[in-house]
RNA sequence: GCGGGAAUAGCUCAGUUGGUAGAGCAUCAGCCUUCCAAGCUGAGGGUCGCGAGUUCGAGUCUCGUUUCCCGCUCCA
Protein backbone atom coordinates (compact mmCIF):
# COMPACT_ATOMS: atom_id res chain seq x y z
CA UNK A 1 0.00 0.00 0.00
CA UNK A 2 0.98 3.83 -0.46
CA UNK A 3 2.42 5.07 2.34
CA UNK A 4 0.35 8.25 1.75
CA UNK A 5 -3.15 6.30 1.38
CA UNK A 6 -2.02 4.55 4.70
CA UNK A 7 -1.72 7.40 6.39
CA UNK A 8 -5.27 8.62 4.97
CA UNK A 9 -6.53 5.12 6.15
CA UNK A 10 -5.73 5.55 9.84
CA UNK A 11 -6.93 8.77 9.77
CA UNK A 12 -10.49 7.90 8.40
CA UNK A 13 -10.10 4.63 10.50
CA UNK A 14 -9.44 6.63 13.72
CA UNK A 15 -12.91 8.93 12.93
CA UNK A 16 -15.25 6.20 11.78
CA UNK A 17 -14.26 3.61 15.17
CA UNK A 18 -14.20 6.72 17.68
CA UNK A 19 -10.14 7.46 18.82
CA UNK A 20 -10.00 10.95 17.33
CA UNK A 21 -12.04 13.50 16.11
CA UNK A 22 -11.19 16.88 14.99
CA UNK A 23 -11.81 19.49 17.66
CA UNK A 24 -15.31 21.67 17.35
CA UNK A 25 -16.43 19.51 14.26
CA UNK A 26 -19.84 20.70 14.71
CA UNK A 27 -18.90 24.20 14.03
CA UNK A 28 -16.35 23.81 11.16
CA UNK A 29 -13.72 22.89 13.17
CA UNK A 30 -10.80 23.98 14.78
CA UNK A 31 -7.55 24.00 12.95
CA UNK A 32 -4.75 21.48 14.16
CA UNK A 33 -6.50 20.74 17.30
CA UNK A 34 -8.16 17.40 17.83
CA UNK A 35 -10.01 15.36 20.44
CA UNK A 36 -9.80 11.83 22.11
CA UNK A 37 -13.11 9.87 21.30
CA UNK A 38 -14.46 6.99 23.65
CA UNK A 39 -12.01 4.34 22.20
CA UNK A 40 -9.16 6.58 21.51
CA UNK A 41 -8.99 8.16 25.07
CA UNK A 42 -8.55 4.77 26.38
CA UNK A 43 -5.63 4.02 24.15
CA UNK A 44 -4.03 7.51 25.75
CA UNK A 45 -4.51 6.30 29.01
CA UNK A 46 -2.75 3.32 29.07
CA UNK A 47 0.12 4.64 26.97
CA UNK A 48 -0.04 7.34 29.86
CA UNK A 49 -0.12 4.25 32.67
CA UNK A 50 2.44 2.39 31.08
CA UNK A 51 5.24 5.40 30.56
CA UNK A 52 4.82 6.45 34.04
CA UNK A 53 4.94 3.00 35.71
CA UNK A 54 7.81 2.60 33.57
CA UNK A 55 9.38 5.99 35.63
CA UNK A 56 8.22 5.95 38.48
CA UNK A 57 7.62 2.66 39.52
CA UNK A 58 10.53 0.55 37.89
CA UNK A 59 12.88 3.54 38.89
CA UNK A 60 13.11 4.10 42.61
CA UNK A 61 14.83 7.54 42.25
CA UNK A 62 11.98 8.79 40.16
CA UNK A 63 8.72 10.71 41.19
CA UNK A 64 5.75 12.32 39.85
CA UNK A 65 4.57 15.46 39.91
CA UNK A 66 1.52 17.45 38.31
CA UNK A 67 2.27 20.95 37.89
CA UNK A 68 -0.28 23.65 37.10
CA UNK A 69 -0.32 24.65 33.46
CA UNK A 70 -0.55 28.52 34.58
CA UNK A 71 3.32 29.93 35.94
CA UNK A 72 4.33 32.99 37.29
CA UNK A 73 5.60 34.76 33.61
CA UNK A 74 8.91 35.38 34.70
CA UNK A 75 9.60 31.79 34.63
CA UNK A 76 9.34 31.81 30.47
CA UNK A 77 12.12 34.79 30.57
CA UNK A 78 14.27 32.71 32.83
CA UNK A 79 13.65 29.68 30.34
CA UNK A 80 14.42 31.75 27.44
CA UNK A 81 10.98 31.25 25.55
CA UNK A 82 9.91 34.85 26.24
CA UNK A 83 12.73 35.99 23.84
CA UNK A 84 13.19 32.54 21.82
CA UNK A 85 9.93 32.32 21.01
CA UNK A 86 9.01 35.89 19.91
CA UNK A 87 10.22 36.93 16.66
CA UNK A 88 9.09 39.79 14.14
CA UNK A 89 9.13 37.99 10.86
CA UNK A 90 8.79 38.87 7.31
CA UNK A 91 7.77 37.27 3.85
CA UNK A 92 9.19 38.51 0.33
CA UNK A 93 6.57 37.85 -1.47
CA UNK A 94 8.59 37.31 -4.45
CA UNK A 95 10.83 34.30 -3.33
CA UNK A 96 8.34 33.23 -0.63
CA UNK A 97 11.31 33.26 1.80
CA UNK A 98 10.61 34.05 5.30
CA UNK A 99 12.81 36.13 7.39
CA UNK A 100 13.54 37.56 10.52
CA UNK A 101 13.22 41.15 10.13
CA UNK A 102 15.27 42.19 13.09
CA UNK A 103 17.96 39.63 11.37
CA UNK A 104 17.71 41.53 7.85
CA UNK A 105 18.16 44.91 9.74
CA UNK A 106 21.12 43.94 11.86
CA UNK A 107 22.80 41.89 8.78
CA UNK A 108 22.61 45.23 6.67
CA UNK A 109 23.68 47.55 9.30
CA UNK A 110 26.87 44.70 9.08
CA UNK A 111 26.95 45.58 5.46
CA UNK A 112 27.76 49.43 5.88
CA UNK A 113 29.94 48.35 8.93
CA UNK A 114 32.34 46.39 6.17
CA UNK A 115 31.84 49.68 3.79
CA UNK A 116 33.72 52.08 6.52
CA UNK A 117 36.08 49.11 6.69
CA UNK A 118 36.92 48.88 3.10
CA UNK A 119 37.44 52.94 2.89
CA UNK A 120 39.90 52.11 6.16
CA UNK A 121 41.74 49.66 4.16
CA UNK A 122 42.26 51.88 1.18
CA UNK A 123 43.46 54.77 2.44
CA UNK A 124 45.47 52.48 5.25
CA UNK A 125 47.60 51.71 1.78
CA UNK A 126 47.74 55.03 0.31
CA UNK A 127 49.00 56.68 3.81
CA UNK A 128 51.19 53.67 4.62
CA UNK A 129 52.51 54.61 7.82
CA UNK A 130 51.38 57.82 8.55
CA UNK A 131 47.55 56.78 8.68
CA UNK A 132 45.99 57.88 11.50
CA UNK A 133 42.85 55.59 11.85
CA UNK A 134 41.06 57.25 14.55
CA UNK A 135 41.71 60.87 12.51
CA UNK A 136 40.48 59.13 10.00
CA UNK A 137 37.68 57.56 10.80
CA UNK A 138 36.86 60.93 12.45
CA UNK A 139 37.75 62.98 9.57
CA UNK A 140 36.38 61.00 6.43
CA UNK A 141 33.47 62.28 4.84
CA UNK A 142 32.47 59.06 3.02
CA UNK A 143 33.16 57.42 6.30
CA UNK A 144 31.02 59.94 8.39
CA UNK A 145 27.97 59.34 6.56
CA UNK A 146 27.84 56.03 7.22
CA UNK A 147 28.72 56.37 10.65
CA UNK A 148 25.69 58.31 10.68
CA UNK A 149 23.67 56.79 9.06
CA UNK A 150 24.48 53.51 10.82
CA UNK A 151 23.38 55.63 14.15
CA UNK A 152 20.12 56.64 12.52
CA UNK A 153 19.01 53.07 11.60
CA UNK A 154 20.09 51.87 15.22
CA UNK A 155 18.51 54.37 16.95
CA UNK A 156 15.26 54.28 14.73
CA UNK A 157 15.45 49.88 15.74
CA UNK A 158 15.81 50.38 19.06
CA UNK A 159 12.95 52.58 18.86
CA UNK A 160 10.73 50.32 17.18
CA UNK A 161 12.12 47.17 19.10
CA UNK A 162 10.86 49.33 22.50
CA UNK A 163 7.42 50.37 21.13
CA UNK A 164 7.27 46.72 20.01
CA UNK A 165 6.10 48.32 16.69
CA UNK A 166 6.16 46.29 13.82
CA UNK A 167 5.12 48.99 10.74
CA UNK A 168 8.14 50.78 12.51
CA UNK A 169 10.43 47.86 11.84
CA UNK A 170 9.07 47.33 8.37
CA UNK A 171 9.61 51.07 7.37
CA UNK A 172 13.26 50.49 7.74
CA UNK A 173 13.27 47.85 5.58
CA UNK A 174 11.55 49.80 2.95
CA UNK A 175 13.74 52.73 3.64
CA UNK A 176 16.89 51.02 3.62
CA UNK A 177 15.73 49.27 0.54
CA UNK A 178 17.04 46.02 1.79
CA UNK A 179 16.72 43.65 -0.71
CA UNK A 180 15.79 39.62 -0.39
CA UNK A 181 19.01 38.00 -0.88
CA UNK A 182 17.46 35.29 -2.90
CA UNK A 183 15.33 37.31 -5.42
CA UNK A 184 17.25 40.48 -4.86
CA UNK A 185 13.38 41.90 -4.65
CA UNK A 186 11.88 44.54 -2.07
CA UNK A 187 8.31 43.29 -2.31
CA UNK A 188 7.77 42.56 1.22
CA UNK A 189 4.82 41.36 3.38
CA UNK A 190 3.87 43.39 6.57
CA UNK A 191 6.02 42.63 9.40
CA UNK A 192 4.51 39.92 11.92
CA UNK A 193 4.98 38.85 15.29
CA UNK A 194 4.97 35.48 15.66
CA UNK A 195 4.96 34.51 19.25
CA UNK A 196 4.47 30.64 19.86
CA UNK A 197 3.44 31.10 23.22
CA UNK A 198 -0.55 31.64 23.86
CA UNK A 199 -1.26 33.97 26.23
CA UNK A 200 -4.16 35.02 28.74
CA UNK A 201 -5.03 37.34 31.42
CA UNK A 202 -4.56 36.37 35.26
CA UNK A 203 -7.19 38.36 37.13
CA UNK A 204 -9.78 40.60 36.18
CA UNK A 205 -8.92 43.38 33.36
CA UNK A 206 -10.38 46.14 36.04
CA UNK A 207 -7.89 44.48 38.86
CA UNK A 208 -4.82 45.19 36.72
CA UNK A 209 -4.64 41.81 34.91
CA UNK A 210 -1.01 40.22 34.58
CA UNK A 211 -0.52 38.27 31.03
CA UNK A 212 0.55 35.18 31.62
CA UNK A 213 1.73 32.29 29.09
CA UNK A 214 0.32 28.55 28.77
CA UNK A 215 2.98 26.47 28.99
CA UNK A 216 5.03 25.61 26.31
CA UNK A 217 6.43 22.70 27.59
CA UNK A 218 6.22 20.69 31.02
CA UNK A 219 9.80 20.89 32.20
CA UNK A 220 10.12 24.28 33.50
CA UNK A 221 6.58 22.80 35.90
CA UNK A 222 9.36 20.31 37.22
CA UNK A 223 12.37 22.79 37.16
CA UNK A 224 10.84 25.23 39.90
CA UNK A 225 9.64 22.71 41.96
CA UNK A 226 12.86 21.06 42.11
CA UNK A 227 14.02 22.46 45.54
CA UNK A 228 10.25 21.09 46.86
CA UNK A 229 10.49 18.06 45.83
CA UNK A 230 13.99 17.37 47.19
CA UNK A 231 13.62 18.91 50.53
CA UNK A 232 10.49 17.13 51.00
CA UNK A 233 10.86 13.64 49.42
CA UNK A 234 14.77 13.76 50.72
CA UNK A 235 15.75 13.01 47.55
CA UNK A 236 19.79 11.72 46.73
CA UNK A 237 21.23 12.81 43.40
CA UNK A 238 20.57 11.39 41.17
CA UNK A 239 17.08 11.30 40.99
CA UNK A 240 14.61 11.96 38.61
CA UNK A 241 11.12 13.89 38.47
CA UNK A 242 8.72 12.77 36.13
CA UNK A 243 5.40 14.56 34.54
CA UNK A 244 2.40 14.01 32.22
CA UNK A 245 0.87 17.15 30.96
CA UNK A 246 -0.52 19.40 28.26
CA UNK A 247 1.27 22.21 26.60
CA UNK A 248 0.57 24.83 23.64
CA UNK A 249 2.08 26.42 20.94
CA UNK A 250 1.05 28.61 18.62
CA UNK A 251 2.23 26.84 15.96
CA UNK A 252 2.20 28.90 12.12
CA UNK A 253 1.43 26.08 10.51
CA UNK A 254 0.34 22.90 12.18
CA UNK A 255 -0.26 19.53 10.17
CA UNK A 256 -0.61 15.63 9.82
CA UNK A 257 -3.45 15.37 11.86
CA UNK A 258 -2.19 14.60 15.90
CA UNK A 259 1.53 15.14 15.16
CA UNK A 260 1.63 18.34 15.22
CA UNK A 261 -1.15 19.91 17.17
CA UNK A 262 -1.64 23.56 18.99
CA UNK A 263 -2.90 21.99 22.32
CA UNK A 264 -0.72 18.47 23.06
CA UNK A 265 0.13 16.11 25.97
CA UNK A 266 3.87 15.49 26.88
CA UNK A 267 5.31 13.22 29.10
CA UNK A 268 8.88 14.46 30.52
CA UNK A 269 11.31 13.63 33.14
CA UNK A 270 14.21 15.52 34.21
CA UNK A 271 17.34 13.63 36.08
CA UNK A 272 19.63 15.36 38.23
CA UNK A 273 23.08 14.39 38.57
CA UNK A 274 26.25 15.67 39.47
CA UNK A 275 27.91 17.92 37.28
CA UNK A 276 30.20 15.93 34.98
CA UNK A 277 28.28 12.75 35.54
CA UNK A 278 25.83 14.15 32.81
CA UNK A 279 26.99 12.28 29.82
CA UNK A 280 27.15 9.43 31.42
CA UNK A 281 23.58 9.74 32.48
CA UNK A 282 22.74 11.02 29.14
CA UNK A 283 24.04 7.44 27.29
CA UNK A 284 22.08 5.12 30.58
CA UNK A 285 18.64 7.34 29.45
CA UNK A 286 18.90 7.00 25.48
CA UNK A 287 19.18 3.27 26.36
CA UNK A 288 16.75 3.07 28.70
CA UNK A 289 13.99 5.20 26.80
CA UNK A 290 14.10 3.07 23.32
CA UNK A 291 14.51 -0.11 25.58
CA UNK A 292 10.27 1.26 25.95
CA UNK A 293 10.01 2.04 22.54
CA UNK A 294 10.95 -1.61 21.61
CA UNK A 295 9.03 -2.72 24.28
CA UNK A 296 5.68 -2.16 22.29
CA UNK A 297 6.47 -5.15 19.78
CA UNK A 298 6.87 -3.04 16.98
CA UNK A 299 9.02 -3.50 14.36
CA UNK A 300 12.98 -2.12 15.64
CA UNK A 301 13.45 -1.21 12.03
CA UNK A 302 10.73 1.57 12.89
CA UNK A 303 12.91 3.06 15.00
CA UNK A 304 16.01 5.31 14.71
CA UNK A 305 18.67 8.17 15.95
CA UNK A 306 19.30 11.14 15.66
CA UNK A 307 21.91 13.39 16.68
CA UNK A 308 21.64 17.46 16.86
CA UNK A 309 24.38 18.62 15.37
CA UNK A 310 23.00 22.28 16.21
CA UNK A 311 22.66 22.25 19.98
CA UNK A 312 20.14 24.99 21.40
CA UNK A 313 21.49 26.90 23.95
CA UNK A 314 20.93 24.84 26.83
CA UNK A 315 22.16 21.48 25.72
CA UNK A 316 25.62 19.99 25.47
CA UNK A 317 24.41 16.94 23.73
CA UNK A 318 21.23 16.16 22.20
CA UNK A 319 19.64 13.15 20.29
CA UNK A 320 15.83 12.71 19.03
CA UNK A 321 14.49 9.01 18.73
CA UNK A 322 13.03 9.11 15.54
CA UNK A 323 9.72 6.90 13.96
CA UNK A 324 8.75 6.24 10.83
CA UNK A 325 5.24 7.55 10.27
CA UNK A 326 3.42 6.81 7.27
CA UNK A 327 4.98 10.15 6.27
CA UNK A 328 8.45 9.74 7.47
CA UNK A 329 10.86 8.97 9.74
CA UNK A 330 9.74 12.12 12.40
CA UNK A 331 11.06 12.66 16.46
CA UNK A 332 8.81 10.96 18.85
CA UNK A 333 11.31 11.71 21.54
CA UNK A 334 13.87 14.09 22.59
CA UNK A 335 16.88 13.39 25.35
CA UNK A 336 18.68 16.24 25.72
CA UNK A 337 21.53 17.13 28.25
CA UNK A 338 20.33 20.16 29.55
CA UNK A 339 23.49 21.11 31.94
CA UNK A 340 22.86 23.70 34.62
CA UNK A 341 20.88 26.08 32.43
CA UNK A 342 17.40 26.04 33.48
CA UNK A 343 18.49 26.01 37.61
CA UNK A 344 21.01 28.11 37.32
CA UNK A 345 18.45 30.77 35.17
CA UNK A 346 15.78 30.28 37.68
CA UNK A 347 18.49 30.75 40.43
CA UNK A 348 18.97 34.01 39.08
CA UNK A 349 15.88 35.44 38.44
CA UNK A 350 14.09 34.52 41.81
CA UNK A 351 17.44 35.23 43.50
CA UNK A 352 16.54 31.92 45.37
CA UNK A 353 19.51 29.07 46.06
CA UNK A 354 18.93 25.98 44.16
CA UNK A 355 21.51 23.95 45.28
CA UNK A 356 22.00 20.57 46.30
CA UNK A 357 24.56 19.66 49.46
CA UNK A 358 26.53 16.32 48.62
CA UNK A 359 27.39 15.19 51.61
CA UNK A 360 30.38 12.48 49.71
CA UNK A 361 32.11 15.02 48.49
CA UNK A 362 31.18 17.98 50.75
CA UNK A 363 30.39 20.27 48.23
CA UNK A 364 27.34 22.21 46.83
CA UNK A 365 26.27 22.58 43.23
CA UNK A 366 23.99 23.01 40.85
CA UNK A 367 22.73 19.74 39.78
CA UNK A 368 23.43 19.25 36.08
CA UNK A 369 19.93 18.00 34.23
CA UNK A 370 19.43 15.35 32.10
CA UNK A 371 15.49 15.11 29.74
CA UNK A 372 13.48 12.32 28.51
CA UNK A 373 10.75 14.35 26.36
CA UNK A 374 8.17 12.57 24.85
CA UNK A 375 5.17 13.46 22.81
CA UNK A 376 1.77 11.81 23.83
CA UNK A 377 0.01 12.01 21.12
CA UNK A 378 2.96 11.31 18.79
CA UNK A 379 3.37 8.02 20.88
CA UNK A 380 -0.29 7.03 20.31
CA UNK A 381 -0.05 7.65 16.58
CA UNK A 382 3.26 5.65 16.31
CA UNK A 383 1.18 2.77 18.02
CA UNK A 384 -2.05 3.02 15.94
CA UNK A 385 -0.09 3.60 12.63
CA UNK A 386 2.13 0.01 13.61
CA UNK A 387 -0.77 -1.12 14.51
CA UNK A 388 -3.01 -1.08 11.76
CA UNK A 389 -3.24 -4.34 9.37
CA UNK A 390 -5.09 -4.61 6.13
CA UNK A 391 -5.80 -8.39 5.97
CA UNK A 392 -6.36 -10.49 2.96
CA UNK A 393 -8.72 -13.36 4.23
CA UNK A 394 -10.32 -15.82 1.07
CA UNK A 395 -13.03 -13.24 0.40
CA UNK A 396 -12.54 -10.14 1.90
CA UNK A 397 -10.05 -7.67 3.89
CA UNK A 398 -10.52 -8.05 7.52
CA UNK A 399 -9.36 -4.45 9.11
CA UNK A 400 -7.32 -5.72 12.45
CA UNK A 401 -5.65 -3.21 14.89
CA UNK A 402 -2.59 -5.35 16.33
CA UNK A 403 -1.88 -2.95 19.63
CA UNK A 404 -0.31 -4.76 22.92
CA UNK A 405 -3.01 -6.27 24.95
CA UNK A 406 -2.40 -3.83 27.82
CA UNK A 407 -2.47 -0.74 25.83
CA UNK A 408 -6.03 -2.14 23.91
CA UNK A 409 -9.12 -0.05 24.50
CA UNK A 410 -11.39 -2.70 25.15
CA UNK A 411 -9.42 -6.13 26.89
CA UNK A 412 -12.44 -8.19 26.34
CA UNK A 413 -15.48 -8.53 24.05
CA UNK A 414 -17.82 -11.17 25.79
CA UNK A 415 -20.70 -12.18 22.64
CA UNK A 416 -23.50 -14.59 23.38
CA UNK A 417 -23.74 -16.59 19.66
CA UNK A 418 -27.56 -15.88 19.85
CA UNK A 419 -29.76 -13.97 21.86
CA UNK A 420 -31.66 -16.63 23.55
CA UNK A 421 -31.74 -20.00 24.98
CA UNK A 422 -30.17 -18.46 28.04
CA UNK A 423 -26.88 -17.21 26.15
CA UNK A 424 -27.03 -13.47 27.05
CA UNK A 425 -27.87 -14.36 30.81
CA UNK A 426 -24.40 -16.29 31.03
CA UNK A 427 -22.89 -13.62 29.05
CA UNK A 428 -24.44 -10.66 31.43
CA UNK A 429 -22.70 -13.00 34.25
CA UNK A 430 -19.04 -12.95 32.92
CA UNK A 431 -19.40 -9.77 32.23
CA UNK A 432 -20.10 -9.07 35.50
CA UNK A 433 -16.82 -10.76 36.64
CA UNK A 434 -14.93 -9.19 34.32
CA UNK A 435 -15.59 -5.39 34.47
CA UNK A 436 -14.27 -5.08 38.01
CA UNK A 437 -10.67 -5.57 36.14
CA UNK A 438 -10.75 -4.21 32.98
CA UNK A 439 -12.55 -2.65 29.75
CA UNK A 440 -15.17 -4.83 28.34
CA UNK A 441 -17.81 -4.48 25.70
CA UNK A 442 -21.18 -6.57 25.54
CA UNK A 443 -22.56 -7.12 21.91
CA UNK A 444 -25.67 -9.32 21.22
CA UNK A 445 -26.34 -7.61 17.68
CA UNK A 446 -25.68 -8.85 13.74
CA UNK A 447 -23.66 -12.21 13.65
CA UNK A 448 -21.05 -13.21 15.22
CA UNK A 449 -18.85 -12.68 12.32
CA UNK A 450 -20.04 -9.44 11.86
CA UNK A 451 -19.21 -8.69 15.94
CA UNK A 452 -15.81 -10.31 15.51
CA UNK A 453 -14.69 -7.94 13.13
CA UNK A 454 -16.15 -4.76 14.46
CA UNK A 455 -14.17 -5.98 17.78
CA UNK A 456 -10.58 -6.25 15.37
CA UNK A 457 -11.09 -2.78 13.88
CA UNK A 458 -10.81 -1.30 17.43
CA UNK A 459 -8.09 -3.80 18.32
CA UNK A 460 -9.76 -5.66 21.10
CA UNK A 461 -7.78 -9.03 21.47
CA UNK A 462 -10.29 -11.25 23.06
CA UNK A 463 -13.79 -12.17 22.28
CA UNK A 464 -15.30 -14.55 25.04
CA UNK A 465 -18.08 -16.59 23.26
CA UNK A 466 -20.98 -18.50 24.74
CA UNK A 467 -22.52 -20.93 22.90
CA UNK A 468 -24.83 -23.53 23.17
CA UNK A 469 -22.20 -25.85 24.86
CA UNK A 470 -21.42 -23.11 27.39
CA UNK A 471 -24.95 -23.47 29.15
CA UNK A 472 -24.37 -27.35 29.69
CA UNK A 473 -21.22 -27.25 30.47
CA UNK A 474 -19.99 -23.62 31.97
CA UNK A 475 -17.23 -23.72 28.54
CA UNK A 476 -16.58 -20.64 26.87
CA UNK A 477 -14.22 -19.99 23.83
CA UNK A 478 -11.77 -17.49 23.62
CA UNK A 479 -11.14 -16.07 20.04
CA UNK A 480 -7.62 -14.17 19.92
CA UNK A 481 -7.38 -11.31 17.58
CA UNK A 482 -4.44 -11.92 15.93
CA UNK A 483 -4.40 -15.47 14.99
CA UNK A 484 -8.46 -15.71 14.68
CA UNK A 485 -8.20 -19.14 16.90
CA UNK A 486 -10.22 -20.42 19.30
CA UNK A 487 -9.72 -22.34 22.60
CA UNK A 488 -12.79 -23.81 24.66
CA UNK A 489 -12.43 -22.53 28.53
CA UNK A 490 -14.25 -23.04 31.57
CA UNK A 491 -16.00 -19.69 33.26
CA UNK A 492 -14.71 -20.23 36.41
CA UNK A 493 -10.97 -19.68 35.69
CA UNK A 494 -11.82 -16.91 32.63
CA UNK A 495 -11.26 -14.23 34.91
CA UNK A 496 -7.58 -15.35 35.94
CA UNK A 497 -6.43 -16.14 32.65
CA UNK A 498 -7.47 -12.95 30.57
CA UNK A 499 -6.32 -10.95 33.45
CA UNK A 500 -2.79 -12.38 33.06
CA UNK A 501 -2.71 -11.87 29.41
CA UNK A 502 -3.67 -7.98 29.42
CA UNK A 503 -1.67 -6.86 32.71
CA UNK A 504 0.59 -4.30 32.30
CA UNK A 505 3.60 -6.01 33.81
CA UNK A 506 3.60 -8.02 30.65
CA UNK A 507 5.43 -5.21 29.05
CA UNK A 508 6.88 -3.79 32.54
CA UNK A 509 8.84 -6.95 33.03
CA UNK A 510 10.27 -6.31 29.44
CA UNK A 511 12.38 -2.93 30.87
CA UNK A 512 14.55 -4.83 33.59
C1' G B 1 1.87 32.50 5.81
C1' C B 2 2.06 31.63 0.05
C1' G B 3 0.40 28.56 -4.28
C1' G B 4 -2.80 24.48 -6.04
C1' G B 5 -7.05 21.11 -5.08
C1' A B 6 -11.44 19.53 -2.33
C1' A B 7 -16.11 19.93 0.71
C1' U B 8 -23.54 16.60 -0.99
C1' A B 9 -26.59 11.34 4.83
C1' G B 10 -22.12 8.33 9.93
C1' C B 11 -18.83 6.30 5.43
C1' U B 12 -17.94 5.91 -0.13
C1' C B 13 -19.97 8.56 -3.87
C1' A B 14 -23.94 9.99 -8.00
C1' G B 15 -26.69 14.42 -9.14
C1' U B 16 -28.26 16.21 -16.81
C1' U B 17 -27.46 23.51 -20.59
C1' G B 18 -29.58 26.25 -13.24
C1' G B 19 -35.99 23.71 -12.21
C1' U B 20 -38.46 21.06 -5.01
C1' A B 21 -31.98 15.89 -3.05
C1' G B 22 -30.44 9.94 -4.60
C1' A B 23 -27.78 4.95 -4.18
C1' G B 24 -24.82 1.32 -1.64
C1' C B 25 -22.87 0.37 2.99
C1' A B 26 -23.60 1.83 8.09
C1' U B 27 -27.36 2.97 12.16
C1' C B 28 -32.13 1.78 14.75
C1' A B 29 -36.67 -1.57 15.49
C1' G B 30 -38.83 -6.34 14.44
C1' C B 31 -38.33 -11.38 12.36
C1' C B 32 -34.59 -15.44 11.62
C1' U B 33 -30.75 -18.24 15.11
C1' U B 34 -26.20 -19.20 12.14
C1' C B 35 -18.46 -19.29 14.97
C1' C B 36 -15.54 -15.04 11.22
C1' A B 37 -18.88 -8.54 8.13
C1' A B 38 -23.32 -10.99 2.53
C1' G B 39 -31.14 -13.53 5.16
C1' C B 40 -36.20 -10.91 5.41
C1' U B 41 -39.48 -6.48 6.72
C1' G B 42 -39.72 -1.57 8.16
C1' A B 43 -37.81 3.21 10.06
C1' G B 44 -34.78 7.40 11.10
C1' G B 45 -31.06 10.55 9.06
C1' G B 46 -29.15 16.12 4.48
C1' U B 47 -31.39 24.33 5.24
C1' C B 48 -25.79 20.11 -0.33
C1' G B 49 -19.31 23.43 4.97
C1' C B 50 -20.83 28.68 6.08
C1' G B 51 -22.20 33.83 4.23
C1' A B 52 -23.38 37.07 0.40
C1' G B 53 -24.41 38.01 -4.92
C1' U B 54 -26.59 36.98 -10.01
C1' U B 55 -31.50 34.76 -11.29
C1' C B 56 -38.55 33.97 -11.45
C1' G B 57 -35.58 29.86 -9.45
C1' A B 58 -28.71 27.96 -7.15
C1' G B 59 -26.12 21.47 -4.83
C1' U B 60 -24.92 23.47 -9.92
C1' C B 61 -22.69 30.21 -11.83
C1' U B 62 -19.67 34.53 -9.17
C1' C B 63 -17.25 36.53 -4.76
C1' G B 64 -15.89 36.04 0.29
C1' U B 65 -14.99 32.79 4.38
C1' U B 66 -14.02 28.14 7.31
C1' U B 67 -11.98 23.34 7.42
C1' C B 68 -9.16 19.44 5.18
C1' C B 69 -5.42 17.51 1.53
C1' C B 70 -0.70 18.35 -1.56
C1' G B 71 3.79 21.42 -2.30
C1' C B 72 6.79 25.37 -0.22
C1' U B 73 7.63 27.82 4.49
C1' C B 74 7.93 27.36 9.84
C1' C B 75 8.97 24.12 13.98
C1' A B 76 15.12 27.48 20.45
Amino acid sequence: MIQEDLFKKIVAHCKEYGFIFQSSELYDGLSAVYDYGQNGVELKNNIKEYWWKSMTQLNEEVVGIDSAIFMHPTIWKASGHVDAFNDPLIDNKDSKKRYRADVLIEEHLEKINDKIKKEVEKARKRFGEAFDENQFLSTNQKVLEYSQKIDSIKKEFVEALDENCLDKIRQIIVDQEIVDPVSGSRNWTEVRQFNLMFDTKLGSVAEGANTIYLRPETAQGIFVNYLNVQKTGRMKIPFGIAQIGKAFRNEIVARQFIFRMREFEQMEMQYFVKPGEELRWFDIWKERRMKWHQSLGIDPSKYRWHKHDKLAHYANAAYDIEFEFPFGFKEIEGIHSRTDFDLSQHQQYSGKKIQYFDNESGESYVPYVVETSIGLDRTFLSILSAAYKEEQLENETRIVLNIPAPLAPVKVAVLPLVKKDGLPELAREIMDTLKLDMNCQYEEKDSIGKRYRRQDAIGTPFCITVDHQSAQDRTVTIRYRDTMEQERIPVEKLAEIVKEKVDMKNLLKELL
